[in-house]
DNA sequence: TAGAATGGATAGGCGTTGCCTATAGGTAGT
DNA sequence: ACTACCTATAGGCAACGCCTATCCATTCTA
């Protein structure tokens, strides 16, 4: 049984003649014909009776057409939901980010594209980077938004921008109102930094390693504003990416100096998935904001 | 889009393999990679993400599956449905019967084959024989049962019963208690015969024709029991078929014995038209009965 | 890190099958 | 009887699906 039978059978039909539903159907009456033998052959029942001028529904045809009509009408509907889907902007995207980037980047873009795409249904995902890479590789994530670079090619990478490290010292330090600093020069400061598995944690570790820094951390914590509370308060020294400078905050916020004191963000995706529509919008607004 | 396109989609997406998919499917992996690879083509989508190691549904293939199924259940029930039908006694009988026959050969055959076969919808249509022929035509009447022969070879006929044909007379007739009589010795008799338009009168008067006989008709009407009672009453006399000797009437009858004074009920169908088993079973039926 | 194993894509050949044209065979209508 | 119309059949051709062999990438193992 083939869709093109179901096809002929059902032209044969409506039109009540071969030769009618051949012309309908852009094929020859003697193939429409042999097709429609071949389905009665394999049904083992004639579909319709040949009476000379006419061409008429047997009892089984007739039960036999609605459901031919049925099989084609899903088909139908098969390939419209296809077409429809494929170049809409609609469904669900996850984002993923680090608590690094989440609260700084995320909340403008959010907004912008649930302006622009209101079809969308955006969810977040914060979490660190190992994580984050095992919700990608699960397609519990789609985007993921986190600190390049990634090892493995089992994904791909799309930078997103470069912003360079500053020191975070309290207001009156003695270091405060300098335009830029080196490393080296807060190498003997108390330092504060991000706990173990941010992943920004080991930027400002290995921003000290390339610049022989290896800084006395006394305080660890798992977001920023904390780090700035505690510099503010006199208790230390801290390293953050521009993005999560706060001028509310007690603090000074001085350039590092140093070559390679940087952090780039980029967008990262399962390497080989198949992104949707929704999935390019977000990452092109990510790309626009980035700039 | 063809239906093994889908089968082999549907395959991919329960395995999470083409090579599991194409072991399932009978086919070799590359068949069945051709197969979705082309179908994707068509759709203008892919419908699977090849990571290495495995193979997910997109976004797409994931709306796609269901319709997919549903096109193949709808294939699979219409299969269903006629291998149901096929070889089932059921649906529904449109006999036709002239009213020369219905009331005497009917009764008996109706009720034995709903018996037989409660499942069949029964119904049944007595009209004179040009109308019923003309509903055989149109499909509107499945089988009639009726005097044969009828011309033309757009219909089947199978002879049920050849019957003779009964003079009726009054009980007080002087030929009344002969064993039997010849057209001839009453011919000068009144006759009373059935309205023009029932084929038993032509049966009637191509009798009267063979024996030279010209009767003088002096009532006539639709029904052998109005003539019947008027025979009873002393009016005249009448030529009926066998299986319309009613005992209970006031009449005796008497066998023809002009040769060919009989006439041949037979069952017809439209010649080429595929008949369902209930259709059989009537006419099989039919033959038993009239045995 | 090299080598084996797994899994999908590609290439090329083969057989089936659907489509074509031409024609036969049958039934209405003139 | 002749014509017109319609479906079935015959025979040839091209397309397409399937096959085996092979390639290529990824992943697992030594």
């Amino acid at each position: 049984m083939e869709l093109h039978q179901l096809r002929y059978f059902c032209a044969v039909a409506d039109t009540g003649s071969f030769s009618r539903a051949a012309e309908q159907s852009h094929v020859s009456q003697p193939s429409l014909s042999q097709q429609i033998l071949k389905l009665e052959d394999e049904l083992g029942a004639r579909l319709f009776d040949r009476l000379g001028r006419s061409v008429r529904l047997t009892e089984l045809g007739k039960t036999f057409l609605p459901r031919a009509r049925a099989v084609l009408r899903e088909l139908e509907a098969a390939r419209g939901d296809v077409v429809e889907q494929k170049d809409s902007i609609a469904g669900s995207v996850t984002i993923g980010a680090i608590p690094t980037v989440a609260p700084y980047l995320l909340p403008r873009i959010l907004t912008s594209f649930s302006r622009k795409f209101p079809q969308v249904h955006l969810t977040v995902v914060e979490e660190i980077t190992p994580v984050l890479l095992d919700r990608l590789r699960a397609s519990l994530v789609d985007i993921a938004v986190l600190a390049l670079p990634i090892r493995g090619h089992e994904f791909e990478s799309f930078p997103l921008l470069t912003e360079p490290l500053f020191a975070v010292l309290p207001q009156k330090h003695k270091l405060a109102m300098r335009r830029s600093i080196s490393l080296k020069e807060v190498r003997k400061e108390p330092f504060l930094l991000l706990r173990d598995g941010h992943c920004f944690r080991e930027n400002a570790v290995a921003a000290c390693d390339r610049a022989r820094v290896h800084p006395q951390v006394i305080f660890e914590s798992g977001q920023f504003s904390s780090l700035l509370g505690m510099v503010g308060a006199g208790m230390g020294v801290s390293l953050i990416p521009q993005m999560a400078m706060d001028k509310k905050s007690n603090c000074r916020y001085v350039p590092i100096s140093d070559p390679g004191a940087t952090r780039t963000i980029g967008a990262v995706v399962l390497r080989g998935r198949s992104l949707t529509r929704a999935n390019l919008s977000f990452l092109s607004l990510l790309r626009q904001f980035a700039k």
